[in-house]
DNA sequence: TCTGGGGTCCTAGGACCC
DNA sequence: TCTGGGGTCCTAGGACCC
């Protein structure tokens, strides 16, 4: 069996270039949410030495002086763009599981020929104009690992069994591997372990006591024993949460009120689109640990459901009623979290006790994601609101939504 | 001024039971 | 002086991923 692992090079910002030809040899950035960030970055950012994750205003200089084109993150495009390049790459295997918003694990089919790599790339590119890498192996994680190699490869694309396996773990760095983090690679060098193929010599029982069971797959993985199920539907979400920085200090409880009202809404949608219920709520709040100078302050509360619901007003109530109890006045919130767990299918049994209760409940709910589905989010929602600004999302670089909306249809001039 | 969001899995340790 | 063993369930926290 041969898997590959297919990934979109520097998504985001390939995204951001498929409709601005004008940037193809350009840098450019995309920034977390409310435009804090750098997230993604081109190849021509890259070579420049910004690093992933840096705060947006430590790096404002370098963008003036090579004139860096910046975006906030355009969700709606990346997902619209994600799904065409997954569509097409169903095509060619015989089982594909979406790993990631710009990844996919296949299995490829027994009648592969040798250019399927090449063939693959061709049409995402041809297609979507999204340039993607190739990696084979016998596993996901040397898969993974030959993408790695594939990334810096001019024909993007590496067969894993093109080399001496021996040779290949040698050259891979113990931090490169799928599954070993900051943590496990520095724990894994200070006892003098750097290579994959060092990690293999290591006995099952050490591996499994210091890296538990999820080490030792990975080790079994490098070693050509598929270890790793494909998974080919997404298993339902254990927790679903919905949660935002604020671009400024929130300190009024009316204004915490309306952020926890905000995200119950989001969390609830995700849970129906799941055909989902929550036993509980937790809400969680925290101050800004960066400011040093500030009073810290953070508490969550978990509220129990009597019964298991995907209502909004039942998950916004339920979080309302939390933040009651954690708020404290005189602080300087910065963040606002609602998390749904005891995530059950929503059934028979319960869907009767939901409608016994009253069966409007229902048919609004089903009104409301009927009517925000074909006019957009937000259209209908459950809480008047008053001014939002001062804790909404910072986006003041976003791009048009090309694909989905027909205002931002990209016109050609003749 | 300005530091993301959304997940999963695993383990240790405490509470509680007989 | 001397203070068990085995089990379950739950939660917090830590590791990882993108």
């Amino acid at each position: 069996m041969r898997y590959a692992l297919v990934d979109c090079n520097t998504f985001y910002a390939s995204c951001e270039k498929v409709f601005r030809p004008d940037l193809r040899h350009k840098p450019v950035i995309v920034l977390s949410n409310n435009d804090g960030c750098v997230v993604a970055m081109s190849r021509e950012a890259k070579a420049l030495g910004i690093p992933r994750g840096i705060p947006l205003f430590k790096v404002e200089p370098l963008i003036r002086k090579h004139n860096i084109e910046v975006f906030s993150s355009n969700y709606t495009l990346y997902h619209d763009l994600s799904k065409r390049v997954m569509d097409i790459l169903r095509t060619f295997a015989a089982e594909l599981e979406i790993y990631s918003i710009d990844e996919a694990f296949l299995v490829l089919k027994g009648e592969d020929r040798d250019d399927f790599a090449e063939q693959i790339r061709g049409t995402v590119m041809t297609w979507t104009g999204i340039p993607v890498s190739v990696g084979i192996g016998p596993t996901k994680t040397l898969a993974k690992a030959a993408n790695k190699i594939a990334k810096d490869n001019p024909q993007g694309y590496y067969d894993f069994s093109s080399e001496n396996s021996r040779e290949f773990l040698t050259k891979l760095d113990i931090g490169d591997i799928w599954g070993i983090g900051r943590q496990y690679k520095a724990f894994l060098n200070r006892k003098g372990i750097f290579t994959a193929l060092q990690l293999t010599e290591q006995s099952d029982s050490w591996i499994k006591k210091n890296l538990t069971m999820v080490g030792l797959r990975t080790k079994w993985e490098l070693e050509g024993r598929p270890s790793i199920d494909m998974e080919m539907a997404p298993p339902p979400k254990k927790g679903i949460l919905s949660s935002k920085s604020f671009s400024y200090p929130v300190t009024d409880f009316i204004d915490l009120r309306e952020a926890a009202a905000d995200y119950g809404t989001t969390a609830s949608g995700k849970l129906r689109r799941q055909g989902s219920v929550c036993r509980y709520v937790n809400i969680s709040v925290s101050t800004n640990n960066f400011r040093k100078t500030d009073r810290q302050y953070s508490n969550a509360a978990t509220i129990e459901l009597a019964v298991p619901s995907s209502y909004p007003p039942d998950i916004i109530c339920a979080a309302q009623k939390g933040l009651e109890r954690i708020y404290r006045k005189g602080y300087k919130y910065k963040k606002i979290t609602v998390y749904l767990t005891g995530i059950e299918e929503e059934q028979r049994g319960q869907l009767d006790l939901f409608l016994k209760e009253d069966p409007r409940k229902y048919q609004v709910m089903k009104s409301i994601d009927k009517i925000n589905k074909k006019y957009g989010r937000n259209t209908l929602n459950c809480m008047s609101k008053r001014d939002t600004s001062r804790w909404q999302m910072k986006r003041e670089k976003l791009s048009p939504l090309y694909t989905t909306n027909w205002k931002d249809l990209p016109l050609i001039p003749l």
